[in-house]
DNA sequence: GAGATTACTTGTATAATGCAAGTAATATTT
DNA sequence: AAATATTACTTGCATTATACAAGTAATCTC
């Protein structure tokens, strides 16, 4: 269990980061929840990436220990939670839109939508923004 | 030894970048490249972060097969090498800025120079130019 | 009340990391 | 020219994290 809230390896703000959301998986969740709409442990699971239920349960405790994700029982279903993105995580958005941009242009079989990319590269702050609204891919 | 070329998690942009560069190490060695003027080994290991020399010696061949960074003998000196960003490696320097951007943002001590982040969110292209053009922090 | 959902936890084998020490090639010093 | 120092690693081993399979507790559905 990684998550170490005390350690810090330096002061270094892409340390910051890293130490943070610098694993595989961490930042799948906050995709998840940014973009494709997803809200629960089961669906967490479920994505097409295969993380292990333990690996998850750690993610997600460390994200909300550091205040990037909320957890709240959901009032229709008491035996579920809804997880949701804090600002700090809203504001990962543009690291985010980064790597799919990145992706686009160094990944021969990328198949992001040629609109999406657009967005990326010319209207960025209306896509944070649609982004931040609930939009999803 | 990860960086395992051949295994892929999924087709996502984001997994795409993290399979290359989403773990605590990488992205510091290509901080250190991009933005602090270290290209030797020595300089990487002397980082503050106090990377182990076997965990380094990974990440360098891991990049450096990922086409993210090169490796050439220093011609002034045959036993030292020189390592150095390729196109694709500059093209991360977005990812760090904005990495750099919300650390700024969230993490109280962050001591980032006021005018460097006016840069990043004001003038990004020519602070992007600046960065391939080898100006160091 | 019995069975299904949902969100986890636990146990264990495998893999990655951290730390200390060692090696090989080239350069410098004496 | 021999001895020492640099530089870039590799190796061995203890610790930590991950993957996989199975189990548990609370709530819901039938």
């Amino acid at each position: 269990m990684p998550c170490d809230e005390k350690k810090r390896r330096s002061l270094c703000p892409v340390t910051f980061a890293l130490d943070q959301v610098g694993d595989k998986w961490s930042l799948l969740v906050v995709r998840d929840l940014m973009l494709l709409g997803k809200k629960t442990y089961g669906e967490f699971l479920e994505s097409a990436e295969g993380i292990a239920t333990n690996v998850l349960a750690n993610r997600l405790k460390c994200l909300e220990a550091g205040g990037i994700i909320e957890k709240a029982r959901d009032p229709e279903n008491k035996r579920r939670y809804l997880y949701s993105l804090t600002e700090k995580g809203f504001d990962l958005t543009p690291i985010l839109l980064e790597m799919i941009r990145w992706s686009a242009h160094h990944d021969s079989d990328a198949g992001i939508p040629k609109d999406f990319l657009d967005m990326i590269e010319n209207d960025r702050e209306r896509l944070i923004a649609k982004v931040r609204a609930g939009m999803t891919l």
